[in-house]
DNA sequence: AATCACAATATTGTATACAATTTAGATCAT
DNA sequence: ATGATCTAAATTGTATACAATATTGTGATT
């Protein structure tokens, strides 16, 4: 089975592309990520793979065991507390300040996230409208003007949704879109305090929807997840 | 000129050595990290220098130019600002929930860091002295027991170390021990809110300690840095 | 002397080869 | 059958070879 794809880019893009599988739970945790596997399926050397799953394992979306591979990261609940006791920590405070400097753009981009999210929904992409989900978080530090705090987010949104494959229960009522909604309109009135309250009570609500006693499990087929 | 120095380690043993380097100011914001160079130092081939540079680049450390190799990172203005902003979002609550969990092991570990630090200080190791004073930091979001945010914390720490070598004034009255002392005693009455609020003023005291206009300059020879 | 073009050198980027370690399978004894 | 032990296969760890790109140095031209 020759793979043909032309060469696409180097380790950052293979990184990237495992990240959005993630995402999207077309990657499981547990699941095993090997290196000839993942060096046919993006047509590059192992070398390339290799910085990629460094990269991955540094953002903890991969646990590196020594001598036997890479894992997509299983968190624990302890971790699972830690990532959003941290988020907790940083994203109401950037919210508040992404209200302050919001402008009509800001708003526009914003709502079409939301709006790819529920289209995601309808055509029961649920995997794409978790990612989209994110995204929104990540466009707020990003809208914060914050590079710095916004990096942070990225990976405990990232974290996060590791989290939610392992212990959400409800995947149907996911996506919060109605504390989104609110949020937005915080923004669009520049209501630092508002959007604060928000973020806070939102991140509170996706903790406390989790079931930290049971956890999905197992690993399945790797060509399958990555082959879109 | 022979390295016959017994191969110590690997990727993380160098990616340490070059951090402490980086945290004494034996390595200058700017400097260039050549690959040939380090692997003749630590007695490794270039697929491990190679991995260990990644890593730091992950943690801004280094910059990572295409093509052109890798530099010591020299934070601007706004990034200092950035790190700092991202430390006042983090470090207070931590100190807060250290000061809930301190036991009186954890109080003499903080004072013997202190402690080291005046030694250092008292044997002209003013680079050790600075890396001692960042250590009690991160000492304190162990102690809080937060993996996560004490990730965070280090490698806002290591930042901020570069920060300073590039707009730092008065290197000779450094290490706000006062500061430092006066943490310790709010820890040892379990004191959280004083914790918080003297942790959120020892931050500000760090920023506005900072000269941001002037900017200390120049890389300087790389072997003799690392040597130690 | 200053500037440009171009060759020579050095450095980084990627792939591959080989070594070390783990995993899986087969064989044998109980 | 069950379990242990050893062998073969597969996988990861590291070093090296080669290709691509930048950097430096030289000389010609103005």
């Amino acid at each position: 089975m020759k793979n043909t794809q032309v060469k696409s880019g180097s380790a950052e893009y293979v990184a990237e592309a495992i990240e959005l599988a993630i995402h999207e739970h077309r990657l499981i945790p547990g699941m095993k990520l090997g290196e000839d596997e993942l060096s046919e399926v993006y047509g590059v050397s192992r070398t390339i793979i290799r910085a990629a799953l460094q990269s991955l394992s540094h953002d903890r979306l991969i646990e590196l065991k020594r001598n036997r591979g890479a894992f997509v990261a299983q968190p624990s609940v302890a971790e699972a507390i830690e990532v959003f006791e941290a988020r907790s920590l940083l994203e109401p405070r950037t919210a508040r300040s992404a209200a302050e400097r919001m402008t009509e753009q800001d708003i526009r981009s914003l709502q079409n996230h939301i709006d790819a999210e529920h289209t995601a929904i309808d055509n029961g992409e649920s995997g794409r409208a978790l990612y989209l989900s994110g995204l929104f978080h990540i466009e707020i530090a990003r809208i914060a003007d914050q590079k710095t705090i916004a990096a942070f987010i990225t990976q405990l949104i990232s974290r996060s949704s590791l989290i939610i494959a392992l212990y959400w229960e409800r995947r149907a009522a996911l996506c919060e879109s109605h504390a989104h909604h609110a949020l937005i309109e915080a923004f669009r009135n520049q209501d630092g305090d508002q959007a604060e309250a928000l973020m806070k009570s939102h991140l509170i609500d996706l903790l406390t929807s989790l079931d930290l006693r049971s956890r999905k499990s197992a690993p399945s087929s790797l060509h399958e997840a990555l082959k879109s």
